[in-house]
DNA sequence: CATGAATGAGTGTTCATTCAT
DNA sequence: AATGAATGAACACTCATTCAT
């Protein structure tokens, strides 16, 4: 079975789902650059203005385009910002499937410790970018789900692959559910919120030793 | 030391700094009604029509007063939405120092076991509306502090008081920061992501067997 | 230290400066009809309706535009009434220049004659408007000066190179001022104040005596 | 005939005429000084917050009173601004009558010098501030009339009786128009536009030249 | 008489979206 | 396809005025 194919495409079904009008696919390279600089100009304006200062004519203004072509591409306001959130979901969920891939024979530690650092890499982007994004979304897309949910599938795998016998002896959901939710809670909490006098590594080595602690029980 | 002034005093002290105008103090009993009366349409507004609903001029006309009276107690917008934030902090607050001060002699487990409980009470009643509250909340103040760090000095003072040996031999502030970062995020999501097949004690459950793993680590 | 407080903060401020830009120039020729449609407007509803009448969107409708396209031109309600007094004063001084190079060679009674002429006339079209006009002006601007001041120039090189003896005999700022002074307000009072009885022409032939026996002295 | 009834009854029967509705007439001493409080709170708030903080909750506010008793005694907000219109220009009548019965019996430049002397005087006290309150009253009321209109009473009886010979000669309507523009804005001119170098004293001098100079042609 | 909570019509302004050029 | 002028519903907020206490 293909991890990549079962990842990427469950998430591409959920962001087209409901999707209110599809506008056309931009097929030309030229078109596909516009995109991306809407795209990129949201990123620059919420990081040097404030979220309020995203609005249609200014993400124009700054991304070099006119507002028709903003609406050329994108069919009302609300699918720039789940554009902006599918991309960042799909970086994300690269380094997860690679980080499996790539882990696919090492030990449950060292499998959580890449988990562990690849969150926190992803987290690390831009946080308060994404912290303000995510609380300006108009209207919670499909799309737009929590990480622990993401996570799911990812650990899913990991315990099941890894702890053969764990996943036998325990509720699966149970402790997918558990561990998900710490590893991003975690994860995020080292980068943002981490106490003073606590180092990133720290953090980071503390969040691991619960992981384990919890999965070894 | 009092416990309850510790929490509940500094919250007020941040809640009242930097509030942009102060606004009339309702003296008289009408007007703390009207007060009452206006932070509620804005959750009725939001459960049923909807976050983007939620105009000023709806919020009177659901709290049945004027946009005038509405304008009378609270500076602008904002301020509402900060208020409701504040009394359901502060909700959580009481709860967390109740929750410590009747476990006073409890051992660990009894005690991590209730304060699990009351953060999924907490989080029980009206879930999908703080979720959404939260991300309404234009441009977060002071007192908007996420949960995680909300709770750190609760389990600094349980954790201290109830594992003196943990406190002495581990970084204090590290073990601080996973517990309540745990805690937070499991009893969150067990009220709005567990998944099916998981009962709501269930994954109080594992949440509490993750929280003691990690803790007698 | 907590991130999230020092970039909501600063955030906050960026968002808080009004950012007072000028708005775009109209380079279509239809975007200045639209701009001389929206000041003439304002005209329009001061005579027929008064200066309480004067309302961002009744402009835009009497203007035949929407309100989007008034604030399209101009960044506020003051903008439009500043603009509409620049108007006034550039029509004003390109009579007093065109009054000054016509006259290059009369004498100074011819001169003066000629200047009180022009006053009189500017201040008869819409006499009543430009009253009601300066008194809603909300908040003086630069642009906004008085007459007299503004004649000043126009009556020191008048009087400099028509009475180079008066110039030095006397200082010149002292009788500029008193001159000035005298014309503005008898040209006005002459439009607006005269008595019943005295005609216009007389009103004019007297207040010419007035400062000719005033600079004659 | 008594001067002084000639022009103070005169004002007073203006000042009632068209007024909206006539509300008690404070009888007792408590209650005029409420009426004095409330004007002078719109004097202090517009020269300490400006013009566009006068609104009727503030003007309660820092006179002391309450919003219900401001309309105790005021039909509605204009009346206010009537008032106190009405107290400067009593002011400016009774300086002028005072100055007129003083100088019965002077020479008409002693005259004439006190009348400016007296103007200037009357414009020196808040000259700002009754600038805005010009600018600010909602519709122009009967009281709220132009200076050299009322200016006018007082030069008729000061020529009249001073000139004989000049008011024969001449038409007094036309010769009188001249002189009240003069003075009124010239001594207005010298207290808020007088260039540099100017002094007031000679502001005040150089004016009284320029009308002496035409009353004497 | 005094109070001040309540009122609500009306204001200036924004901004997602359309459409003629 | 691209442009950007035009649109107008909707919004947050003000403030003169009323009236129950």
């Amino acid at each position: 079975m293909d991890k990549r194919s079962h990842l990427a495409e469950s998430l591409w079904r959920k962001a087209k789902t409901k999707q209110k009008a599809a506008r056309r696919q931009p097929r030309q390279r030229r078109a596909q650059q516009t995109v991306e600089a809407i795209l990129d100009a949201v990123v620059r304006i919420v990081k040097r203005e404030g979220p309020q200062a995203v609005t249609t004519n200014r993400i124009a203004e700054v991304a070099g385009a006119s507002i028709g072509s903003v609406y050329q591409y994108f069919p009302d306001k609300r699918a720039i910002f789940a554009a902006l959130h599918r991309r960042h979901i799909e970086q994300i969920d690269r380094m997860l499937e690679s980080t499996l891939v790539r882990n696919a024979s090492s030990s449950l530690e060292e499998l959580m410790r890449a988990m562990i650092d690849g969150m926190v890499d992803a987290h690390s982007t831009d946080p308060e970018f994404y912290q303000a994004l995510l609380a300006e979304i108009p209207h919670r897309t499909e799309v737009t789900q929590d990480f622990p949910v993401r996570l799911h599938g990812a650990f899913r795998l990991a315990i099941a692959s890894h702890a053969p016998r764990l996943a036998v002896r325990r509720n699966l959901d149970k402790t997918v559910f558990v561990v998900a939710h710490m590893v991003d809670s975690l994860s995020h909490g080292a980068v943002l919120r981490r106490p003073p006098g606590v180092s990133l590594a720290a953090a980071k080595e503390e969040a691991l030793r619960a992981v384990l602690a919890y999965l070894r029980l």
